[in-house]
DNA sequence: ACAGCCAAATTCCTCAGACAAATGTTCTAC
DNA sequence: GTAGAACATTTGTCTGAGGAATTTGGCTGT
C-alpha cells in the first residue's frame, strides 16, 4: 500500500496532525458547523474518551485546544459546555480553516471579504507611505515571478503569495499583518483545490501592477481603492457553492 | 424585582485560572514579552514539569494551549520550539492580554490603536447602513446610562460598553465583532486599573452622541469621520508607559 | 415559609509511571 | 560519497488513581 502522504508536495499547508489534533479539528468542524449549539453540553471526559476509543489524556488536550481558541469552556461539576458565539475567536486560523471545511456559508464568507477588503486596503495605503525601496524591489519581483509562471503553478502562486506578503510587511503594522496573513491562508487552502479544475478566470497581473504602482509612487489615495478592487476581483473569482440547492447533507 | 435585563453578563475579567492555565498564561506572557526568542527551544517536558514542581500532563495543556495560539510548535526529537512572530496570533485575547501585561510596548499599542481606528470606523459606517430601530434604541439607551452615570461608576462604563457593543452588533459582520470585542477587552483590562485614579480628562459624551446621530442618520461617511475621532481621543487619553517623557535619555 | 449555612455528589483537574511513535543523528555497507 | 539501517532522544499516548472545585440538595434557625 502507497503511503497516504501523497499530499504533501513539498508545502507546508498540510500538517500532520496528532491525535489530540485531530480530535480537536473534528470537535471544532462539529462546533463551527452548528451539529453542537452554543449551550450545549459535551459528554464527560469518560464518556467521549471511551466513545472515541482515545484515552482521556488525547481527549483532554483536544479539549485545551478548543477553550483556548474561546469554543468551550470547562468547569468542574457542569461539564464542557459550548461558549456563546460572541467568545468564538472567529479569526484563529485554525477556527477560519474549519468554519470554511465543509459546506462555506455564504454570508460568512461575504463578511470575511468585506473584512479583507477593509484592511487589505487600508493595509495597502499604509504601505504606500512606509514602503521602503527594499520592499518595492521585493514586490517588483513577486510580480515577476506571477507573470512569468501563472497563478497555474506553484512558483507563480508563491509569487502571489509574496507580494501580498510583502505589501504586508510595508505597511508596518504586525496586529494587521497577523490577521491579514491568517485569513489568506484559511481562503486559501479553501478555496484552491476548488479552483484546481477550472482555469483562472482573468488575468490578476495588470491589477496587482496596478497596486504595485500606486505603493511605488507613495499615493495611499490610489493604493487604497486598487487594493479595494482587487479583494473585490478576489471575491468574484472565488467559486461560491452554487450547489447549495441541489446537495443536501446526507 | 426584574432580573438585570441589559446583557445579564457580569465582568469576568478576572477568571480563575487552573493550573495549566497559570502555566499558559506565564509561559506565554515570557514569550510575547521576549524572555524566550523565536526559535529557542523549551527545556524538556520532564526538565520543565520538574522545575515547575508540576506534573507533566498539566505542563503538556499548557504547551497544547500555546501551541494553538501559535506561540510554539513541539515536534518530537526537536522538542518544543517558540515560532517565528509571524506565526503568532496577535489578536488573540489572550496573546493581546500577555502582551500588555506589564510594560505595553509604545509602537505597539501604537499598531493596535491604528488597527482600531481602521476597523472600528469602517464598522460604524456599516452600521449606518444596516442599524434597525432596535439597534438605535439600545444605544440611545446605553449613552444614556453613560451620561447618567459617568464613566467614574461601573454602571457607567457599562453603558460605554454596550454602546460600542451595539454599535458593532449593527454593523452585522460577525468577524468585525469578533475582533473589535477583543481588542476592546484586552485594551480596556489593562488600562482601566491604570486611569482608575486620575479623573478623565474629557467628557467622552458628545463624542459618542456624534457617532450616534450620524449612525442613526444613516450617514456612512459621518459616521465613519466621528468614530475615527472617536478612536483617536481614546488613544490620547490612553495612560501611556511615562517612562517615555525623557525620550533621549539614554 | 424562608434565608443562610452545611454536606454530598459529580465532574473536571492533577498526579505518577510506563510504553509507543516519530524524528534527527550516526554508523555501516557498497 | 551516498543510501540505507540502527540508534538515541523527545514528544505523544495510555492507564489508573486520587484531589479539588462547584452545583445541588438538605438541614437548621428564625
Amino acid at each position: 500500500m502507497a503511503k497516504r502522504a501523497s499530499f504533501g508536495r513539498g508545502r507546508p499547508i498540510n500538517k500532520v496532525l496528532r491525535l489530540h489534533g485531530s480530535i480537536a479539528r473534528d470537535l471544532g468542524i462539529a462546533i463551527v458547523s452548528g451539529r453542537y449549539q452554543p449551550g450545549d453540553l459535551l459528554t464527560g471526559e469518560v464518556a467521549s474518551s471511551e466513545k472515541l476509543e482515545v484515552s482521556r489524556t488525547a481527549y483532554r488536550e483536544a479539549v485545551r485546544i478548543l477553550a483556548a481558541k474561546g469554543l468551550v469552556e470547562s468547569k468542574p461539576k457542569v461539564g464542557t459546555k459550548i461558549s456563546p458565539r460572541s467568545k468564538w475567536n472567529l479569526l484563529d486560523p485554525d477556527v477560519l480553516a474549519w468554519t470554511f471545511a465543509n459546506e462555506p456559508d455564504l454570508d460568512l464568507l461575504q463578511s470575511l471579504f468585506e473584512l479583507r477588503d477593509i484592511v487589505e486596503a487600508a493595509a495597502a495605503a499604509m504601505a504606500a507611505k512606509r514602503r521602503t525601496p527594499e520592499h518595492l524591489e521585493a514586490m517588483r519581483d513577486a510580480i515577476d515571478r506571477m507573470a512569468r509562471f501563472t497563478l497555474a503553478t506553484e512558483a507563480g502562486r508563491l509569487g502571489d503569495q509574496d507580494f501580498h506578503r510583502w505589501l504586508l510587511e510595508a505597511s508596518g503594522n504586525p496586529y494587521i499583518i497577523s490577521l491579514t496573513t491568517g485569513v489568506q491562508a484559511a481562503v486559501n487552502t479553501t478555496t484552491m483545490f476548488k479552483q484546481r479544475e477550472r482555469p483562472l478566470p482573468r488575468d490578476p497581473v495588470p491589477d496587482h501592477i496596478a497596486v504595485f504602482e500606486a505603493v511605488a509612487a507613495g499615493d495611499p489615495d490610489r493604493a487604497h481603492s486598487e487594493m479595494s478592487t482587487l479583494v473585490h476581483l478576489a471575491l468574484q473569482d472565488t467559486p461560491l457553492p452554487r450547489a447549495r440547492a441541489k446537495r443536501s447533507a446526507g
